[in-house]
DNA sequence: GCAGTCGGATAACGCAGGTTATGAAGCAAG
DNA sequence: CTTGCTTCATAACCTGCGTTATCCGACTGC
């Protein structure tokens, strides 16, 4: 398989769970020139205050969204998954808010943010197809400041992994309730807003009570439901439609 | 003033803060069939799960969007101030993830999804502009993960104090250093993730150090840049242009 | 006028989760 | 095999903030 179509794939498989696009819509999106990255965990793709040119969208591991405090205390305030740009904004935005790096050994493929726009302004449906994506972003990230600033350490941690597992569902990375887990626990504490130790706490509670098993690389959730219930989570703020066959109208959406 | 002219100052005044809108542009917003409804303070506009086929405009008093866990505790994810959009999602999400409602008395516009989603068909400029308004409202929710998850409730509040002015002054509501605050504590530390309780004791704080004055219905920060440093506050996640006068290259945005 | 309601202040007490420290297991590089 | 680094686990201790309760003043409606 070719750079060019592992991103075209990705793309297209998650725009096409909300409608389908015409076969000028996909090659578009086939065409555009990617230059594909490997990186090792924890390496910055990009930083608060830059004014990137290019764009990048999420091909294999997990990167995040976080900023520091002035004292050094870190947020991350998005994960982001195989088939994600989490930088879409760049497309309107000059100035990036927050730096963005890999959080996992992950590859991602970079594209000329002009190259997008031609594409956004030469195909609107195109166009709306991402803006509903950063709908969807910001649907997430309300979520989350409901995690991190009204749940208790238990559930907001259950919050999170049913999320992660869901989203990764979608795009197909689950199998029979597992997935590749290489996050660490300081980056979960990070993301949910508590301290490593705590979370170290936290999650033995949940493994003891058979909520979740974590072995090297993997986690595995055996009754996703009973977790879905502790974390107090229910899945609509995603915005994923009932069934992941692509559906023909866009106007009705 | 008509009400049909209130809506359109409102918005162009936001969007020309970017850049400039043609003059047919303008027509169009100008034109978008608008009904004004006056609110008490507290009242629901949309719900949680709704499916509108109305959006509406802040054009006078807060409103805020939140959300309700299980055991009944509430989170403002986002404060809404006229010109607003509160729920632009409604254009491209059939389904509301978060409820709305006024936070104090104030009079909203709505209008037809339907009549705005034709709108940015017709001009994708404004699509562009509508678009990045989402972005600008995603970064500011990014912040509030860390205001939420990293910052002390001192720090924590006299950042949301900031934000709230400096986003009151880009729509020309504060007059040196004072403007309209009739935001109960109840909802401010809903707001923070705090307790209402713990909002007083960190209000009176701030106000023994001199960072704030609060009168009846109106706060004022004497100095903003003291405020902003005790609060951590660099305005730049707002995406505020430098100037309020209008631009007029859009391509470069 | 009075009653009822709401917002705010303050005090007393308790606990969830932060902090610091230490040790062990896994892994990479030499 | 050894050194060093990272991740994770766990213990001891502490504190920022939540909870509950009470009181007061302002406003509204009658």
């Amino acid at each position: 398989m070719s750079n060019t179509t592992q991103l075209g794939k990705l793309l297209i498989l998650k725009l096409e769970s909300v409608f389908a696009l015409t076969e000028e819509e996909r090659r578009a999106l086939y065409d555009l020139p990617i230059q594909v990255v490997t990186l090792k965990a924890n390496q910055d793709i990009v930083c608060i205050g830059d004014c990137p040119l290019q764009s990048f969208v999420v091909l294999k591991g997990f990167a995040s969204s976080y900023k520091l405090t002035p004292d050094g205390h870190r947020q991350i305030m998005a994960l982001h998954i195989p088939g994600d740009i989490p930088d879409l904004q760049t497309l309107y935005l000059k100035r990036i808010d927050c730096s963005i790096a890999s959080i996992s050994p992950c590859t991602v493929g970079f594209f000329q943010v002009e190259d997008l726009r031609r594409v956004c302004e030469r195909y609107p449906r195109l166009s709306a197809a991402f803006w509903r994506d950063t709908l969807v972003g910001a649907s997430i990230l309300r979520e989350w400041v409901l995690n991190v600033g009204r749940r208790d350490s238990y559930t907001r941690i259950a919050h999170l992994l049913c999320e992660f597992s869901v989203r990764l569902e979608a795009v197909g990375l689950v199998e029979s309730g597992t997935f590749e887990f290489s996050i660490t626990q300081a980056n979960l504490a990070d993301a949910t807003g508590l301290s490593a130790v705590h979370m170290s706490r936290a999650l033995k509670a949940l493994r003891s009570k058979g909520l979740i098993q974590s072995r090297r690389m993997s986690l595995t959730v055996p009754d996703l439901k009973r977790l879905m219930e502790v974390g107090e989570f229910d899945s609509h703020y995603l915005h994923l439609e009932k069934s992941a066959t692509a559906r023909v109208s866009v106007a009705a959406q």
